[in-house]
RNA sequence: GCCAAAGUAGCUCAGGGGUAGAGCAACUCACUCGUAAUGAGUAGGUCAGGGGUUCAAUUCCCCUCUUUGGCUCCA
């Protein structure tokens, strides 16, 4: 594919660049074919995505419908078949913001205003469009062959919710039909295995508007996997020398006032209920707490490190606009923990927390994962608490040890906890953006403020560090996590329904009821599926329904021999054993936590 | 919170100013069945909630709630 760059030169696209500079040029055709609709349209930026691009524009009270759309799509189809030379120009700084000011392109023109006082602007015109780019674009409209309109939405200039919401129209866009099509292909699948439709469909969890939104609850499949995960990861925790507490889900306003959550995060808490004149909210962490515990009684550099962890309720007021299912609501059950240590602790700590977080996600086979170093953005003076000196040795004790490790990662600044800098681990979902699964976060602040200490071989006071983790994440959030990349068809060991009992007729039912009764016997999570109908019916239910790991197909040739027929939730394949022996063999795997 | 779209039976969805529709699930009966849907029948609804227009509203208009997608946020 040829491009063409600002200065003119017409190259050979690199391979890598393809997609991309395909997709930027999209955008700039469905500008033009806004335009076009709606000469009176503002554009503002449209760049490329990662599948497609988007172009926010203003359209000043106009609303566009799912027709409307599908018009923009339909004259973008017209202009590629006009087959029109895309040229660029460059213009100095006063001509550049005449030609768009005599356009009515505000927005370009404050985007004028934003360049660095030495940027060459430029300009790309195909037909009687004209956007300002740096390009580069394809040589011609109809170089562009696979593009779908997919959604509009309302985005704010310069993505900061104090400036105008403009409307985003997304879109996707490949080299070829077959590639879209692929994508919707993979689309459909995605949201085929949504934890939300899954969810539903496996009867894990609900949600109600009378108990309100973003309050999910779990049902008794969902809960049994729920009480899975505690009970993992509470004995992952012991064996590291964890000790468990339980603390109230509500506290006094003091304590965060004294943890600075008061004054840094009051707005994503629940708002005070005061009682005999006193102030209580519902918390919305667990560090406060933590603390309080620790500071109960003296401590000796000798007891350190102290793991204090528990799986917690907190609750958040997140904004309506940003609640999915259990990934993200206004309660959940975080797998918390935190460590003080000294500080020549503080590496050996983060490491066996990272240990941790290695060793967990090799059991659930987590691999798809990103890591990032988020730090403080030093201009920042009202997010973050202010120790500089704090804060650089936090960063790079942080940052040493995942060197140390040679783990890959990011850095990226303002994406710190107000107290100290964090390892995050971020996965995707199977529909929407990425989330943080794990965390590690250092903390030289709060065991100040709550005046925390420990005496040294010295017989001195001194202050702890604090190591706030999470795992699991929360248990909500991790449990969605599971549902989307197993497709519910969870290991054994998870699975809310570990065999399905499958009579082939009702003359087997007895049989079958002694089969169900020997594995709940074993705590094997079993049920009977005694009802009246064809096997293949029942089958189909256990797999596609229950997602049962196994299923016992009980006819007269196994109770004669008193054997049983399994067949597999993932091969499909069919064995005849012993029940004694498949019995061993299930509560091996649950035992093993097979996958 | 903001910008859009949607809400009809337990689920998935069709419909449309004049008695509310289908498939699956549920229930009943028959069949007694061998690895992803046996057949017949029955029941199931304040068409999210409230207000308005109209002889008549589930349908049109307004408000509210919830859900979905996007933006902002995410200790």
């Amino acid at each position: 594919m040829k491009i063409i760059y600002k200065d003119g030169t017409v190259a050979d696209c690199p391979a890598e660049e393809v997609n991309h500079v395909l997709r930027h040029s999209t955008a700039h055709l469905m500008a033009q074919a806004i335009q076009r609709l709606y000469p009176e349209a503002d554009f503002a930026y449209g760049p490329a995505t990662e599948k497609g691009f988007y172009y926010d524009v203003d359209l000043g009270d106009r609303k566009l419908t799912d027709e409307d759309l599908l018009a923009i799509e339909a004259e973008m189809k017209k202009i590629t078949k006009e087959h029109l030379p895309v040229r660029p120009f460059i213009l100095p700084r006063d001509e550049a913001v005449k030609l768009m000011h005599e356009r009515h392109a505000k927005y370009k023109e404050e985007h004028i205003g934003d360049l660095a006082p030495d940027a060459e602007i430029s300009f790309y015109q195909q037909g009687d469009y004209i956007d300002m780019c740096v390009g580069p674009h394809v040589t011609y409209t109809n170089a562009i062959k696979a593009f779908k309109i997919t959604q509009q939405g309302g985005a704010y200039w310069k993505n900061d919710s104090r400036n105008k919401m403009l409307t985003r129209i997304n879109g996707v866009a490949f080299a070829s039909q077959a590639e879209l099509e692929q994508y919707e292909k993979e689309q459909e699948e995605a949201r085929a295995r949504d934890h939300r439709k899954i969810g539903k469909e496996m009867g894990l969890f609900m949600s109600d508007d009378l108990v309100g939104k973003g309050l999910p609850m779990f049902l008794p499949n969902g809960y049994t996997i729920w009480q899975e995960l505690e009970d993992y990861i509470k004995g992952k925790e012991r064996k590291l020398g964890y000790q468990h507490v339980m603390t109230p889900c509500v506290g006094s306003v003091n304590l965060y006032i004294t943890s600075g959550h008061w004054a840094h995060y009051r707005k994503n808490m629940f708002p005070p209920m005061e009682v005999e004149g006193e102030s209580f909210v519902l918390r919305p962490m667990n560090c406060p707490h933590h603390m309080m515990i620790y500071a109960s009684r003296p401590h000796s550099y000798r007891e350190l490190p102290i793991r204090i962890a528990e799986v917690a309720h907190d609750f958040r007021f997140e904004s309506s606009g940003t609640l999915k299912g259990i990934e993200r609501g206004r309660h959940f059950c975080q797998n918390d923990s935190h460590i003080f240590v000294t500080p020549d602790q503080i590496e050996q700590e983060v490491k066996q927390v990272v240990g941790l977080i290695n060793d967990v996600y090799k059991d659930f086979g987590i691999t798809d994962y990103r890591c990032v170093l988020s730090l403080r953005d030093p201009n920042d003076t009202e997010k973050y608490y202010q120790d500089d000196e704090m804060w650089n040795t936090a960063e790079s004790a942080l940052r040493s040890v995942l060197q140390d490790l040679k783990i890959d990662f990011t850095e990226e600044i303002g994406e710190a906890a107000f107290y100290g800098p964090k390892l995050d681990v971020n996965v995707k979902p199977a529909v929407g953006s990425e989330y943080t699964l794990s965390t590690c976060q250092l903390d030289f602040c709060l065991p100040m403020k709550f005046d925390l200490k420990y005496i040294d071989a010295e017989g001195k006071e001194q202050t702890p560090v604090v190591i706030h983790r999470a795992i699991l994440g929360s248990l909500d959030r991790f449990m969605a996590y599971i549902i989307e990349e197993t497709k519910g068809k969870f290991p054994v060991w998870l699975a809310p329904l570990q065999v399905k009992v499958l009579p082939v007729s009702e003359k087997n039912n007895e049989y079958a009821a002694k089969v169900t009764e020997a594995l709940e016997k074993v705590n094997v999570r079993v049920v009977l599926d005694d009802r009246n109908e064809k096997v293949g019916y029942k089958i189909r239910e256990a797999q596609q329904v229950d997602r049962a790991p196994y299923m016992l197909i009980l006819g007269a040739k196994e109770e004669e021999a008193g054997t049983v027929n399994v067949r597999s939730r993932d091969t499909g394949e069919q064995v005849s054993m012993g029940l004694e022996e498949f019995v061993a063999k299930v509560t091996k795997e649950i035992q093993e936590k097979a996958h």
